[in-house]
DNA sequence: GTCTATAACGTGATAGAC
DNA sequence: GTCTATCACGTTATAGAC
């Protein structure tokens, strides 16, 4: 692993911009490295290869997740809060700066990803469904959700709807991942 | 509007796959050809841009679409076998091919899509949205669905959910579409 | 009308300069 | 250790052959 230093976490940081706003075969080493004033050849110092980048963007995500739900996971936190979180983060990501979930993305271009990184994509989605899984079950035996089948089910069903919504309003408008929301919340009110 | 060919059609449909398989910027006009055993250039001919040839498919969507729901729009089909009809599709394109929904493909690149393709995937978005509004508004009426909120919000996160789910599915396994399909079909029986 | 040869450019990647 | 000059290749697109 290589060492962190600030370039190698500023080509993270563009990377990751231009991953969620152009997909992983939408952008080129070129678009990180113009705006920082060098060629797009440096980059291979920092990641050999593209796979190398992407890599460790996902990687990033799956810390970025752990990191926001490692608490509720170990002891279990509100379970209310920890949706809402969720979802005013997907809200945000996607009113500040037209950002989707990197799911989606990944989803959409699998077939063309290098192995290494359908993996990681593999193992962000699996902890991604475990941990709402989580949450909801914690949430309806407290009485604060309702709904019928597994948790795991109902995991599946309400990740996939923020996902498709934001998917949406990319193309018909933000209030689409409005509405999706208000709806996911009224149906757990059951 | 050119004439409609062999050549023209062939080409459309190995597009479609294509599309589906990796995303638009995932695939060139030669993965195209080189099946057919003409050379790349030769698509030109039928589509003149790769735009051209976007725009095309995206139409293609909206006709299907037209198709499938144009007899519900005009005089009010059965709710029920509509929704088990969409659902079915979706099922069926991911089961035989691993196909994933055509809006999703849309939002992951939509930055990086030419205006005209941007467009139509915004009438596509539309149209979706007002046919399943049409099919859940009349199933409540009728007592076969049951659910809170304006039938457009519910229309939104029902299709959102499938999309997503499928996308998932892409990434984890067939079964998490499963899994969301059964859970909308819980949540709407109320 | 249909397709091929070829151009013009952008891409990821290597070798080597500093 | 960090970056640049350059390469080999794939891409979309044009000009023109048949």
């Amino acid at each position: 692993m290589a060492k962190v230093t600030n370039t190698r976490l500023a080509i993270l940081g563009a990377a990751d911009r231009l991953l969620l706003e152009r997909g992983f075969n939408g952008f080129s080493y070129k678009d990180i490295s113009e705006p920082m004033g060098i060629k797009n050849a440096a980059i291979h110092y920092h990641f050999s290869t593209k796979e190398d980048l992407g890599v460790a963007l996902f990687q990033r995500y799956r810390e970025i997740l752990r990191d926001r739900t490692a608490e509720f996971m170990s002891r279990g936190g509100n379970p209310v809060s920890q949706l809402e979180g969720y979802s005013q983060f997907i809200l945000d990501s996607f009113a500040q700066r037209g950002e989707i979930c990197p799911m989606g993305i990944m989803a959409a271009e699998f077939h063309t990803l290098p192995a290494r990184m359908k993996k990681q994509a593999q193992l962000l989605v699996d902890e991604m469904i475990a941990w709402l899984e989580q949450v909801l079950e914690l949430g309806r035996k407290e009485g604060a959700f309702h709904f019928e089948g597994p948790g795991r089910s109902k995991a599946i069903a309400v990740k996939s709807c923020l996902q498709g919504a934001a998917q949406l309003a990319r193309v018909a408008g933000a209030e689409v991942l409005e509405e999706a929301l208000a709806q996911i919340r009224r149906d757990l009110r059951g």
